[in-house]
RNA sequence: GCGCCCGUAGCUCAACUGGAUAGAGCAUCUGACUACGAAUCAGAAGGCUGGGAGUUCGAAUCUCUCCGGGCGCGCCA
């Protein structure tokens, strides 16, 4: 339950009130009247700007229009004060038992607290890593996956219905190019000294166990068949070896991709020709000679007629070709089928999740995503920024050339994979992320990840002491939240559960913004405060959580440390993190 | 040249989609370890939010224009 939208509720109510008794006109529109926490605790609990958005609207100033709510809000039975400040907000005082009560809400709730129900079952597609399968997965990859899966696992709590899906690139020039490789070191396997890795070709150690593996199936089969009948046989093998491996891979992080599409399965479909069709039904395809890129202009320049797209139309910068001069479709082509086919199948919520050399494909998507649904698909692109590699402050070098790039693996078996989740999220997704592989193994609070399990194993700790003095009924969930949590009267007590919270409100804030970062920075801002508090006990020992002749109290805050473990648990569940019991020395 | 992203404390980054006096963490300075684990915490100091103009009750956020960095720019995917 978020409590900010439970109390816009009666803030809203209360303005019907208003205008039922003649104090406001009727026809108000309350849609930009929110209720938020105010950036400054000192103001209050609750602040509304509800006066400055109607004062307008009501023909009278913010000033005026406030006192008259702030009066009707002081009748609320869990309102203390509500006050009147700066240009019209109304900020609100809760009285205490208003927040204890949270505190037994989280522990009925367990982890599914924070759920929500705005999502109201919208089905939504995320699309994410969609690494081309030519390769193992590299360390940038990791970004996107998490970023993505993250997100997934947001949306999902926040009540839609999400599919995660990877999109197989297996149908362009990459492919075949990735099928010629393997050929080459399929004549390496059965014995032919192949020499220096010709250029075009790419030149990856992993490609040897793809030769390997089809020499013990097929011996010397295909070696001097011709490029024509070898070709598909040696294209798909590859993929498939490949995308095993990448499979593998994603599950070590723990990505739950649930759909991987085909590219060629789609074109073979026929989705690219019904796509184009649908196109050109709607007038938005014809044959124009497009002016050549100013400043960089590419050496084999000339204008020639194509097959465009009125991308213009719906908001991008130039028309695009749908078509390539050998009359096969281009890759933006399949793409536009491939969107198609997502809202074919019941979503209306797109997301993709591409990396920061896609930057400049978002318009093109977007705008023949609005095109092909007619404008009742809306497509989401998040853009991840490169992550840079390095270790005690310096880059990791990398050089596909020499076979030394760092693959995903590499990191999840140095890091750990809870390490590499978390990280992921530790900067918007359109920042660049450092990622140094000795800062996110370090044991102190520079790194977030530490802190934020240090705060769970801490609580869990105070949780084993009990168990030590207290019998084990006294301790779950339901026991715990019949304990009289009117005792947590201490100003930092009430400022941890004001921060446990605002957990359901972050959950919805962050699945409509599609930015599950706000959960990595969310769950520190709980580690800060609940340190904040064990550290008080050091001082004052009247704050720590067992006190030994106070079995009430011990009992109350128990509670709330059982919640506080109980939302970072929530949290990292989002992220993908398992939350530790107690930190390894 | 054009488009997109970014520019916030010395450094690394937030800022709840337009809210109040722009917040954290490092680093710096001051203080707290016979401990429910100090692997932490409290306090101080640090700002013309790259510059300028505009929109309105109100701008880091929206518009325009410069400056600086990254990514991309017709038959690669």
């Amino acid at each position: 339950m978020n409590v900010f939208k439970g109390f816009r509720t009666q803030v809203l109510a209360l303005l019907d009130g208003m205008v039922a008794a003649g104090e406001l006109p009727a026809g108000l529109d309350t849609a930009r009247v929110t209720v938020e926490p105010p950036r400054e605790a000192s103001h209050g609990d609750m602040s509304t700007n509800a006066a400055m958005v109607l004062a307008g609207q009501a023909g009278t100033s913010p000033r005026q229009l406030a006192p008259k709510l702030a009066r009707c809000l002081e009748t609320l039975p869990d309102v203390l004060a509500a006050e009147v400040a700066g240009p019209g907000f109304v900020n609100v005082r809760f009285a205490p038992g208003f927040w204890q009560a949270q505190v037994a809400e989280v522990l009925r709730a367990g982890l599914a607290y924070g759920t929500s129900t705005v999502g109201a079952g919208r089905r939504v597609n995320i699309e994410y890593v969609s690494a081309n399968p030519t390769g193992p997965l590299h360390a940038a990859h990791a970004r996107g996956a998490v970023i993505g899966d993250a997100l997934a696992n947001l949306l999902e709590k926040a009540g839609f219905v999400v599919t995660r899906e990877y999109y197989i690139n297996d149908a362009g020039s990459q492919v075949e190019t990735l099928g010629r490789s393997a050929f080459l070191r399929y004549r390496e396997a059965l014995g032919e000294e192949i020499g220096e890795i010709p250029a075009g070709l790419y030149p990856g150690e992993y490609l040897k166990e793809v030769g390997r593996a089809l020499a013990d199936r097929d011996a010397g089969r295909w070696r001097d068949e011709p490029e024509s009948t070898w070709l598909p046989v040696l294209r798909d093998f590859a993929i498939d070896r490949i995308m095993i491996g990448i499979r593998e891979d994603l599950a070590a992080l723990g990505i739950g991709i649930t759909v991987f599409s085909s590219e060629r399965a789609l074109v073979a479909g026929g989705a690219v020709q019904a796509a184009f069709e649908a196109l050109t039904a709607r007038g938005l395809v014809y044959q124009g000679v497009l002016e050549p890129p100013k400043g960089k202009k590419p050496d084999d320049w000339e204008p020639r007629p194509q097959t465009l797209f009125r991308a213009t139309d719906f908001g991008d910068d130039v028309d695009r070709p749908l078509r390539k001069s050998d009359g096969s479709w281009t890759y933006f082509a399949n793409d536009i089928a491939y969107h198609l086919d997502k809202y074919r199948r019941g979503f209306t919520v797109l997301i993709d999740v591409l990396g920061a050399d896609h930057g400049g494909y978002v318009k093109r998507m977007q705008a023949a995503t609005t095109a092909i649904t007619g404008g009742e698909a809306a497509l989401d692109v998040k853009i991840c920024q490169l992550v840079h590699l390095m270790d005690h402050g310096k880059p990791v070098k990398m050089s596909k050339r020499a076979g030394t790039f760092v693959t995903l693996r590499d990191v999840i078996d140095q890091v750990g994979r809870d390490v590499v989740r978390f990280i992921m999220l530790t900067r918007r997704n359109d920042q660049t992320l450092e990622f140094d592989f000795a800062k996110v193994t370090e044991q102190s609070k520079d790194n977030p990840v530490f802190y934020v399990q240090y705060c769970h194993a801490r609580c869990r700790s105070v949780l084993r002491h009990a168990a030590q003095n207290l019998p084990a009924a006294a301790l779950t969930p339901g026991a715990l939240a019949a304990a009289p949590l009117d005792r947590l009267a201490e100003p930092e007590e009430l400022a941890l559960i004001r921060v446990l919270a605002a957990w359901p409100r972050l959950v919805e804030a962050a699945a409509e913004a599609h930015e599950a970062h706000r959960v990595a920075f969310y769950l520190y801002d709980l580690a800060a405060a609940f340190h904040g508090l064990w550290n008080k006990g050091k001082d004052d020992t009247t704050l720590r959580f067992l006190a030994a002749d106070d079995p009430a109290l011990t009992a109350a805050r128990l509670a709330l440390v059982l919640a506080v473990a109980t939302v970072v648990a929530s949290g990292l569940a989002v992220i993908g993190v398992e939350p530790v019991e107690e930190m390894r020395s």
